[in-house]
DNA sequence: ACTGCTATTGCAACATTGTCGCAATAATAT
DNA sequence: ATATTATTGCGACAATGTTGCAATAGCAGT
């Protein structure tokens, strides 16, 4: 399945990278108007599937989408955690990665780690 | 608030020690008839606030409840991994703990970390 | 520049999840 | 028994994310 270009892809990718958080469907969808909501869930997770994005889901069960910055193409993985503000609900990467050891027998796919707390902002309230 | 005792709260926690797995709301009301699904709701996050049970938020965003077996009263966290097949979907909670630094001036709220693949069951598949 | 193929879009509809308000019910203490 | 209030059922709701289908538009080949 060969990928195109056009202008509402490039417009998601300009969002995404001007960003320093991870954000959600809404966050894009405020940005730009006349785009449908199906459209932009579409494109992120084409970006998903490219390896240029990576979701974390957050314990309100929504969707963050965050470029990956880090990750290597040929050896693709998210072991970073996340921490979301439970106050400003911003959702942003941390760069240091967790080790993972399964048990014997088990294959491992995905990681989906999220902190969440008050961010250096919000804590002083 | 003073809790108060009776037969559907009684079931769930029932059906709650009968699983090694976290299940998730369908699986409860599966295993009880006649009961409200916002009741249930209600009981799962009651037993999460009485520091009972604790939530785990899978990555198609639904919650799954476990009862908590290593938890201290006093002493209470969760940062230990998950994991969910996704094969099977059946939710296991890891003992092992895994540590978590976060950056100066953030504070510790909840932690929610999920791995996915392939369980030792159906990585055979 | 035209044409054919097919990736992408918009729209509408849908299923699912989890929550909330309110009136009715039932558990507990007096 | 009675009063208090925690809990339930019901209905409604918002929100999220997905899908089918017809229309559109990007790309390659000529």
């Amino acid at each position: 399945m060969k990928r195109r270009n056009n202008h509402t892809k490039e417009k998601v990718l300009t969002i995404l990278k001007s960003q320093d958080y991870a954000i959600s469907h809404e966050t894009i969808a405020d940005n730009i108007i006349d785009i449908n909501r199906a459209t932009i869930y579409r494109i992120l997770n084409r970006f998903c599937e490219d390896g240029l994005a990576h979701k974390i889901v957050a314990e309100n069960g929504k969707q963050y989408f965050a470029l990956c910055k880090t990750c290597e193409v040929k050896d693709h993985h998210h072991n970073h955690l996340h921490f979301q503000c439970n106050n400003c609900e911003k959702v942003e990467c941390f760069k240091s990665e967790i080790n993972i050891s399964l048990p014997e027998g088990y294959s491992v796919g995905n990681f989906n780690g999220l902190l969440s707390g008050f961010c250096g902002n919000c804590a002083a309230d």
